[in-house]
DNA sequence: ACTCGATCTTCCAACGTTAGAAGACTGTGA
DNA sequence: TCACAGTCTTCTAACGTTGGAAGATCGAGT
C-alpha cells in the first residue's frame, strides 16, 4: 500500500524483489518512501498469493526438557539460517496431539514437520503425514515416506559397555530398556548393550535390566529404587538418557551408594546437566548443530519437491567420559577422594 | 474450495461459524463435505480478511536454559489455553534481535509481544514497542507503554537473607549484583540483600559482592573464583539465579568447599536442576502457570483494545529450602553426613 | 392471484501480494 | 511522418476467507 511514493503496486513489488527494468531513480523514491512509511510486506498476503509460508514446525513432547530444549535451540538457528521461520510445537506425550503434529497441521500452511514422537506409534505417523515433508528423529522407521535423523543407538551402547569393561567394570545394568519395541531409541540402546556385553561373553541376571519410561529425572529415581535389591552386585549402571541418569543417583545418593566408587553412572545426550552434576556425568554426545543442518536441509529438500522414499541419516556421536564412570576404586577408598580430585576432568573418545 | 457439497461459499462460512439461517440438511451435507475432503480453512486467508493472526510471540535470549524453557512450556500452555498460537523467537542477547521483537516483527502478523529483554535497554523497547502490545517480563520499567510482570525481587531477596540469618549465617556474600542498573532484575536482588542486611545491623566488605552476567552456570564458575581469596571468611552466598548458583557450586567443589557446611548457597528461579544438583539447591521459586496466565490476560486484552497506561504486576514467589542451605554445622562433621542425610528434605516457607 | 415476511442461498468486494499482459513513453531509422 | 524497438509503468486476475447486500424460495394471509 506505498503506493504513495507515486508508483503503482507492481513498481513497488519489483523493487521489493530487486526485479530489472526500474530506473534508478524510481527505484530509489520507492525504497525512500518504504524506509519513510517503514512498510513490510504482510507474509499473510505473500502466503496466500505464492502458496509458501517458509514454515516448517518441530514438534516435540517438552520444551522444557534439557535435551529437547538444546535441540530446539539448533534447529531455530539452522531454520533461521535457511530463511525459515520455525515453529515449536509441544505435544505432551499426547497421542492426539501428536497426530495434528504427523497430519501437518492443516489450514496452518505448515510446509514441513521435524517430529520427535513420544506417545503414537511411528507406523501410525508416517501413514498420516502424507500432505507434507516430514523429518522423523530419534525412532527409526522401516519403507516410510519420511526421513529419518538419529545418532547409531546401537553402536553408541557399544560404545558405552565397552568404555566400562575398560574401567574395569563387567556387572552392568540397563535402565530404560524397551525390549517389547526393538525399533525404538530405548530398545536399540538396549540391543547395543545386550551385543556388546555377548561379544564379550558376559551374562548378566535379567533383574539387572529394568524398564523406564518416560526418560525424566523422576522415572530414574522411582525406578532405580527397584533397582536397590540388586545394586550390591552391580558395579555399573547404564542409563537410556542423562535425565534417567540424574534421576537414578538422586535414588543412589539417597542410599548412600557412591558414584563412581560403588557403581558408575552413564547415559546419553550430554545435556548440560550432565556437564554440571556432581559428580559429573559421563554421557553419549551427538552433535546436535551438526544434526539440526542435516534435518532443514532434508526437509527443505522435500519441500522443494523431492520425492524420494524416506532414507535414514546417521549422525556422528562421541562418547564423553567424566567422573560418573572413573576407573573403579581398587580399594576402600576415602569417602570424598574421588569426588573431589576428578572434578573437571573431561576427556573424549570417538565414537 | 469445499463448494463441492453443491452449496456457495458463504454457505460454508456460514456452516463453519455456526451461523443461523442455515437449514439442517444443508448443515448437515457441508459438514459431510468438510470432513470427507479433509478441507480445513487457511488461516492465511483468514488473517488478511479479518486483520487477526491470533499469534503472540515469546521473545527470549535462548530457549534451551532451564528458566526460560520453563516459562516457555507456561506460556505455550496458556496461550493455546486461549486459542493462540505462541511463536517462540531467539534473540540470543543479540541488540539487533531484540529490537525486531521490540518492533513488533512488522509483516509477520504477530498481535502482540511476551518480552524477557537481554541486551537492550528497557527505555529503548519501550520506545520502539508502539504498534504492537508488548509484556516485559523481569525488569521494571516506570512510565512505560508496556505492562510487565515479574516476583517481587526486592522482597525475594530479603527473604533470602532472613533464612540464612536464621540458619545462623551472617557472613553472607552476593553473586550477580549490577548496582550501575538498579531497576534491572541483578540491581532489584542486589538492593533486596542490601536492605535486610541494613535491617539486621549486619555490614559486609564490598569484595563480597560481584557481578556477573549472563546469569550461566559457566560465568557462575568463573565469577566464583574471583571470590575464592575472600571465601574463608564467607558462611554463605546468594547467587542471583540458579545456573549461577550451580556454576559457583562447580567452583566451590573444585577447591574442596563443602557445600552447606563451610558456605551455604542459593538462588533464584528454582529450577528443576535445583532440586536435582548435589546438593540440592534452596531457591526462591515464582509460580510460573500463574505468571504466565497474567501475562497472557494482560497482552490479551491489550489486543482487544485496552489503552490504558502500562501496568505492573506482582506474581507471588516462595522460597523452597533445600541441602544448600542447611543450618551451619557447630562444630567440625563428618564430611558427607550433611550431604546424604538430608537428601530429599524439602521444606516451603510463603514468601 | 398477489403481497408480504420468513427463511435460506448466492453475489460481490475486500484484505495484501504477485506475475503476466498490456499500455505508454522515448528515441532511432527509414 | 511513421514504424519499430527498447525501456519502463499500469492494469488485471488470482490466492482463500469473510460479511453485507441482494436474490430466491416458500408458506401464509388477504
Amino acid at each position: 500500500m506505498a503506493a504513495r511514493a507515486g508508483v503503482s503496486l507492481k513498481t513497488v513489488t519489483n523493487v521489493v524483489h530487486d526485479r530489472p527494468y526500474v530506473s534508478a531513480s524510481t527505484r530509489a523514491r520507492v525504497k525512500a518512501a518504504i524506509a519513510e512509511l517503514g512498510y513490510r510486506p504482510s507474509l499473510a498476503g505473500r502466503q496466500l498469493q505464492s502458496g509458501r509460508s517458509n514454515t516448517v514446525t518441530l514438534a516435540v513432547p517438552r520444551i522444557d526438557e534439557p535435551y529437547l530444549g538444546a535441540l530446539a535451540h539448533a534447529m531455530i538457528a539452522a531454520a533461521t539460517a535457511r530463511g525459515f521461520t520455525m515453529l515449536i510445537d509441544e505435544t505432551g506425550r499426547n497421542a492426539e496431539h501428536e497426530a495434528l503434529a504427523a497430519s501437518g497441521y492443516p489450514g496452518h500452511g505448515i510446509e514441513g514437520v521435524i517430529f520427535s514422537p513420544a506417545a503414537l506409534d511411528p507406523q501410525n505417523l508416517a501413514y498420516m503425514s502424507h500432505n507434507v515433508p516430514m523429518v522423523l528423529l530419534g525412532e527409526h522407521l522401516a519403507h516410510s515416506t519420511a526421513d529419518h535423523v538419529a545418532i547409531d543407538n546401537v553402536q553408541s551402547a557399544r560404545d558405552l559397555v565397552r568404555h566400562l569393561l575398560g574401567q574395569g567394570r563387567t556387572r552392568i545394568g540397563f535402565l530404560g530398556a524397551k525390549p517389547a519395541r526393538p525399533s525404538s531409541v530405548g530398545g536399540l540402546r538396549y540391543d547395543g548393550y545386550r551385543q556388546e556385553l555377548a561379544s564379550a561373553g558376559i551374562q548378566v541376571p535379567k533383574s539387572w535390566v529394568i524398564e523406564a519410561y518416560p526418560y525424566t529425572r523422576e522415572e530414574g529415581e522411582t525406578r532405580a529404587i527397584t533397582l536397590m535389591p540388586h545394586l550390591a552386585e552391580m558395579d555399573a549402571i547404564i542409563c537410556a538418557s542423562d535425565l534417567l541418569a540424574i534421576g537414578a543417583m538422586r535414588a543412589l545418593r539417597r542410599h548412600h551408594i557412591r558414584v563412581p566408587d560403588d557403581v558408575a553412572v552413564v547415559g546419553w545426550d550430554n545435556t548440560v546437566d550432565a556437564r554440571y552434576h556432581s559428580p559429573s556425568l559421563t554421557s553419549v554426545a551427538s552433535d546436535l548443530p551438526r544434526l539440526a543442518e542435516l534435518t532443514l536441509e532434508t526437509l527443505i529438500r522435500r519441500i522443494d519437491g523431492d520425492r524420494a522414499p524416506g532414507v535414514s541419516y546417521v549422525v556422528p556421536h562421541e562418547l564423553v567420559v567424566r567422573e560418573s564412570s572413573a576407573r573403579a576404586a581398587p580399594s576402600s577408598p576415602t569417602m570424598m577422594a574421588s569426588n573431589r580430585d576428578g572434578v573437571g576432568f573431561e576427556t573424549r573418545s570417538p565414537g
